[in-house]
DNA sequence: GTCGGTAACTTTCCGGTGTATAGTTCTGGA
DNA sequence: TCCAGAACTATACACCGGAAAGTTACCGAC
């Protein structure tokens, strides 16, 4: 495999090494020049396998929605309910920050992409259902529409503020002292949609 | 002033293009040289204004934190509550979505620029003013610091997901037909801290 | 009014980057 | 064994941001 000139398995490892400085340097400093230099081979060997800079960031999109979907059906199989379904989203985010800055920053990705698009409407479709299942747990939904657009927006919102550091830089972060951010979440979107529905009582 | 050598306006001329370049193709493909070109001068020229691309970026960023401070500024002392501020972000994020775009990541700007870092803050007060008055609107408030997070992700959530078309590609657009944008956006983020608060009632 | 300092801008050069093309090395199956 | 194709290299090109030195225009002092 790895004999000094097959690599043995560089499709892997470019999108392993672009996830790392995607994560330090942001999307815009990424250079397949520096990151074949990184891993040793000549700097037109990525382009074998992804045909572009644009291929790389395609295909870590990919991944990142197939992952995405994957954690938020286990959710939705495991009776999660909305609000686990919206953890994991940030969780996801924080887990996996590369990926998501490239998923949702279509300016970077191809928009004639068959294997991402459909990576990408499995992805929404999840999330769709997670949030629009509300009404079955008691929530009083009366605008679903919004409801969608609001559970996802406040997650969404979240892992953005806090993957881009305006969480912090914004001093809002200290408000919390040293409570995780998933546990910031759990607290903040708890707050949609009324009270957390009660066992012990109907709807509001 | 124009007379062909000394453009006159040379920092306006950039500033403006280069929010145009942005909103159309993302602040990755946006270039000093084509810009410089765009404008008929050398492609050093706008570097004795801002003396980098960063500083092109970073002079956009304090634009808009300017602009959307004086926005929320204006709007609270209007008395428009919580909902109304949540509505100029998200109106001031689609009337400059380059600029928006640039303020919220920080891997395009320079962190230790005195005066983004003034302009930031000085928004980042207005913000988290406005989400924290929610208690003197009636909304029942008990966990403040987690309603400042939500109030600011809501917003931001839907602000980002607009901008970058993933609103539409999701098809959760299609929910609201021809909505507009910010009567979504009044819609999802009054279901923020419950039902909207009744002259009629009192607090859940 | 002309003189000099300074701001605005140009020219030239450098290293780095993405991409296209042609060539080289290895793998694996017939 | 051999050869077709996959994996990778070498080379060349246009574009990019930045540094340095030179040119032009403005503007206040005298």
């Amino acid at each position: 495999m790895a004999n000094g000139y097959h690599h043995g398995n560089l499709r892997t490892a470019v999108l392993e090494r672009a996830a790392e400085v995607i994560e330090q340097e942001g999307p815009y400093s990424f250079s397949l020049r520096s990151l074949a230099a990184d891993l040793g081979v000549s700097h037109t060997a990525p382009r074998h396998h992804f045909g572009s800079r644009e291929g790389v960031l395609n295909a870590l999109a990919v991944e990142g929605f197939q992952e995405l979907a994957a954690r938020l059906r286990a959710d939705r199989e495991a009776g999660g309910g909305f609000l686990e379904a919206g953890v994991e989203y940030v969780r996801f985010a924080t887990d996996r920050p590369a990926h998501f800055q490239v998923m949702f920053a279509p300016t970077l990705l191809s928009d004639d992409d068959e294997e991402l698009e459909a990576a990408r409407a499995a992805a929404f479709g999840e999330l769709q259902g997670g949030v629009s299942a509300l009404a079955e747990e008691g929530y009083p939904v009366e605008d679903g529409a919004a409801a969608v657009v609001a559970g996802w927006a406040i997650v969404h919102g979240i892992a953005t503020l806090a993957l881009t550091g305006n969480l912090d830089s914004s001093g809002i972060r200290r408000l919390f002292e040293d409570t995780d951010l998933l546990t910031i979440t759990r607290r903040s979107a708890g707050l949609l949609f009324g009270r957390r529905p009660d066992p012990s009582e109907g709807r509001s």
